[in-house]
DNA sequence: ATTATATCCTGATCGC
DNA sequence: TGCGATCAGGATATAA
């Protein structure tokens, strides 16, 4: 569920309240979980709290008499969230699968289907490989124009790569290639100079406006006080079958694409 | 090199 | 009301 504006949004949000902070310990309560490093965060100060692709990533400073920081990184995955203690009531408490204990406050991490991850790394390189961030000034539309020269067919599958673009997911894969006007089965590698501008206009576009609405909420995302975002009042195509194209009128189309469901407009997209 | 499949989990929903 | 089948926004490993 968390794609890069739903972890955005989240990392806006705590980052006032935990820069600065002093790590007491990270509690681990579920096994899955379990790092051996998981002792190396305590006693270290919060630096920055930034996103990284989909994951919020905490950097820490060294310990005293060291130079050797460390970042610590959540991945939502499907269900999880990040939400300080006391900032909302209702939280299952057999979900809770981990806590940053801070000198001040206590960063909880609840995750229902357990996808979630904890990275404790000793340099940002080691973050898991990502691709380049759509949002970054690096991502422009020669850059994509080069990364689309890679691996891979369908231009729908190829979004959902994390290893190219980092970030987007299946809700706004949809979104961005309704905006962009391309049909999702289209093959990458014949897409027009023209097309591939749109693409990377319409990414940006897509994102930052979903970023503005704080995410999309079906059921699963809350923000870090619990609320919903907003922008599943705002999609064009996605979960929107056989309801009419908000452009044309047409019906909305439901496909499988590697196992997962694409939405489009069969006039609008070609 | 790409694509298909299974897998990690739990909960909500739908049809019978 | 209950029950099983199906589905869900992510990602990876392995097989084909």
């Amino acid at each position: 569920m968390p794609e890069l504006p739903e972890v955005e949004t989240v990392v806006r949000q705590l980052a006032p309240f935990l820069l600065g902070r002093r790590v007491c310990c990270l509690e681990i309560l579920d096994p899955k979980l379990e790092s051996p490093e998981k002792d190396s965060v305590g006693g270290r100060t919060i630096l920055e709290v930034v996103r990284a692709g989909k994951q919020a990533v905490i950097r820490l400073s060294p310990l005293p008499g060291s130079t050797l920081p460390l970042w610590l990184s959540f991945h939502l995955r499907m269900t999880g969230r990040l939400i300080m203690d006391g900032w909302q009531s209702g939280q299952q408490e057999k979900h809770l699968r981990a806590r940053l204990v801070l000198d001040r406050g206590c960063l909880n991490f609840f995750d229902v289907r357990r996808f979630g991850v904890i990275d404790i790394r000793h340099s940002p390189g080691q973050v898991r490989p990502q691709g380049l961030d759509p949002l970054s000034p690096a991502f422009t539309g020669r850059a994509l124009a080069k990364l689309l020269c890679g691996p891979g067919r369908q231009v729908k599958p190829w979004l959902l790569r994390q290893d190219r673009l980092a970030g987007i997911g299946n809700i706004y894969a949809s979104e961005i290639l309704f905006h962009a006007g391309i049909d999702p089965r289209r093959e990458v590698a014949g897409l027009t100079a023209e097309e591939i501008k749109h693409l990377h206009h319409s990414t940006r576009k897509v994102l930052r406006l979903a970023i503005e609405n704080c995410g999309t909420t079906f059921s699963d995302f809350q923000d870090t006080r619990g609320r919903a975002g907003t922008f599943q009042d705002l999609l064009s195509v996605y979960r929107r079958e056989a309801q009419p194209c908000r452009r044309c009128g047409e019906p909305v189309v439901r496909i499988v694409q590697q196992q997962r469901s694409t939405f489009f407009c069969p006039a609008c997209q070609r």
